[in-house]
DNA sequence: TTTGGTGTTTCGAG
DNA sequence: CCTCGAAACACCAA
């Protein structure tokens, strides 16, 4: 489910609650496997009396820089939440990792489906370094993006989702990019004219700016659905153009969407704005 | 009640 | 290098 503006907007939400400055003073573990790299007892005592010096974003990974030179990456995967709260509220079953911190709060990971992952480590690039570049930054530009395109014989769909082509884009934003660019998502990347890679780099950067600017997509309102740090669901949802729309009529043209498999992956599109060359 | 689908990533086989 | 299928797990809608 998160994919970079929601992550990014839980970002945001615990840096605006404060939580750079704070001190671990304790961890509890309910799912062992969330802890990727290291057992309980070593991750507990790694992380404890650790000061959390700053939180920032790199692809869909939420990076807490600590004071010792050691990081703590968290990947929210599919369904997982990140968010702070008092010590003394009641444990919900889905909480898998809980931090102690020295203000009385929590800082605590949801994840009804137990995919998400947590890393403490000392050498962060190892996994960091095979990341894409951040499709929002100053340095990817189209003539980034030509260079990156011109030697791919994938399909678009299949590569925009490949974190370490682009960092950052997922299931949503990828149909949404697609159909602003109006580009089939089986069109193989190294066919595009530099016109139409100068088209996908601007619908990108638009559908990820605006799903940013609406605090992120929530569909529906399950238990493994969007939430931000703040408990609050995205506003995003009612600017999505094609994503989850089937049968329902193209914002442009007035044609019925239709959903088709991708790579295992749900995949809409508008039959009329987006021909399969 | 049972089944199929879900916004992610990784792995191995071909 | 590329594609596919499966697996990790719980929930929800049909």
């Amino acid at each position: 489910m998160p994919e970079l503006p929601e992550v990014e907007t839980i970002v945001r939400n615990l840096n605006a609650a404060s939580l750079p400055g704070k001190t671990v003073t304790g961890a509890n573990i309910y799912w062992r496997k969330i802890i990727a790299n290291l057992s309980p007892g070593e991750f507990i005592q790694k992380i404890t009396n650790r000061t959390i010096v700053k939180l920032r974003r790199r692809a869909k990974f939420i990076i807490l820089d600590l004071d010792n030179s050691s990081q703590l990456l968290v990947h929210l995967r599919m369904s997982g939440r990140l968010y702070l709260g008092p010590t003394s509220a009641t444990r919900n079953k889905h909480e898998h990792v809980i931090l102690h911190l020295n203000d009385n709060r929590d800082l605590r990971f949801y994840d009804t489906r137990k995919f998400g992952r947590m890393i403490l480590t000392k050498n962060p690039d190892t996994i960091l370094q095979n990341l894409g570049p951040e499709p929002l930054s100053d340095e990817f530009t189209v003539k980034q993006f030509i260079t990156m395109l011109k030697s791919k014989t994938r399909q678009l769909k299949p590569l925009l989702l490949d974190q370490t082509f682009i960092a950052g884009l997922g299931n949503i934003y990828t149909d949404e990019a697609l159909w602003r660019a109006r580009l089939h998502p089986l069109t193989i990347a190294a066919t595009l004219t530099p016109y139409k890679i100068s088209t996908l780099h601007t619908a990108i950067r638009f559908v990820l700016q605006q799903g940013i600017d609406n605090q992120g997509t929530s569909l529906g309102d399950g238990q493994s659905n969007f939430a931000s740090a703040e408990n609050r669901r995205g506003n995003n949802a009612r600017n999505l153009m094609v994503f989850r729309r089937t049968d329902q009529e193209c914002p442009r043209c007035g044609t019925k969407i239709k959903r088709i498999i991708i790579g295992q992956r749900s995949t809409h599109i508008c039959p009329k704005c987006q021909k399969h060359p």
